[in-house]
DNA sequence: GAGGCGTGGAC
DNA sequence: TGTCCAAGCCT
């Protein structure tokens, strides 16, 4: 475990959210979050020890924006049927994006199948474990790399998702919500509260995110189960309320919908089809046409000759 | 940096 | 009912 000089050292930048660290979290505090998560963690699929780095990414990729009760099916049919990166790279994007079905993202599907190909031709058909390599992957960013060097293979990454942000906001900042997006100082505190051990600081970061999901929620967080309510800036405060979001995003009749709605047919199809089918999915004129370019263009359909459409590749 | 990008469950 | 939200990424 981290000693606490690191913690507590001042510094130019932050000088108040570290003395706010070093007066809140110490050596017992992590072990409380440890203990909390030994005792009240899920069993899901991807934490077990024969989960193969491939599975791991899989599994991290299907929960970005997607819950674990929808995601716990699609991760178990998906990994039947391609147990390896090589098994899906020889199977067609399209039929990487009929197996998603409708997870949401489908270009999510397509990075998917993208990785396995380029797992197989650079990587020795291997997920690498170097995180920079990680973040070289299509559909992996900050957060993914991190976690599947963490979670996949034991390493010391500061695992910061929405989960976590939340928590450190909470708890540091005595915040209801965390910022729209990741700051500098909220990247350095996670690293700041990393244990120094890489197994230990990989085991952390699973367990806030645990807590975040389980106790720390976004709505009726239940303080009297955590770990760390004596500490809580947040609770501290009497729980203030954050402002009440403005401008929340609309989705009946947007592009956003109409896509969905005609891949949904090109998906449930055996084959091409055509394009008054998808008048018919879709009646709007401008609008489908909009959506339907958008999703040639993104590669999740193709399009033939005589106004027929398939799933790439198949 | 703001906005686009799916879907469905909870309230 | 509509709104919020769910292990983000990319442009």
């Amino acid at each position: 475990m981290q000693s606490l000089r690191r913690v507590i050292l001042p510094t130019r930048r932050q000088p108040a959210i570290h003395a706010t660290i070093g007066s809140v979290m110490t050596h017992r505090h992590h072990e409380r979050v440890l203990s909390w998560y030994s005792a009240h963690s899920r069993d899901l699929p991807w934490r077990r020890p024969d989960a193969s780095p491939w599975a791991v990414l899989v599994s991290e990729v299907m929960l970005q924006q997607t819950p674990v009760a929808r995601v716990l099916p699609a991760y178990q049919a998906w990994l039947e049927r391609w147990p390896t990166p090589a098994a899906l790279a020889g199977s067609p994007a399209g039929e990487a994006v009929r197996q998603w079905g409708r997870l949401g993202y489908p270009r999510r599907a397509l990075r998917l199948h993208a990785i396995a190909g380029i797992l197989v031709q650079r990587h020795g058909g291997q997920v690498p474990a170097c995180h920079a390599e990680l973040l070289d992957l299509p559909g992996i960013g900050s957060y993914t790399a991190a976690a599947v060097a963490s979670f996949a293979f034991g390493q010391r990454h500061a695992v910061l998702d929405t989960n976590v942000r939340r928590v450190l906001a909470r708890l540091i900042s005595g915040t209801q919500v965390a910022g729209p997006a990741v700051s500098v100082a909220e990247a350095r505190l996670a690293e700041s509260l990393l244990p120094a051990d890489p197994a230990v600081a990989a085991r952390w970061s699973v367990a806030v995110m645990e807590l975040g999901a389980l106790v720390c929620t976004a709505a009726r967080p239940r303080c009297t189960e955590c770990p760390l309510a004596a500490e809580c800036s947040w609770l501290r405060a009497g729980r203030p309320q954050a402002a009440p979001r403005r401008g929340g995003q609309r989705y009946t009749g947007t592009d956003r919908q109409c896509r969905g709605a005609l891949l949904a047919v090109i998906r449930e199809a055996h084959g091409p089809v055509s394009g008054p089918q998808l008048t018919a999915a879709w009646p709007e004129p401008a609008r489908r046409s909009r959506a339907l370019d958008g999703l040639v263009a993104d590669g999740l359909v193709e399009a033939h000759a005589d106004d027929m459409f398939s799933l790439p590749g198949v």
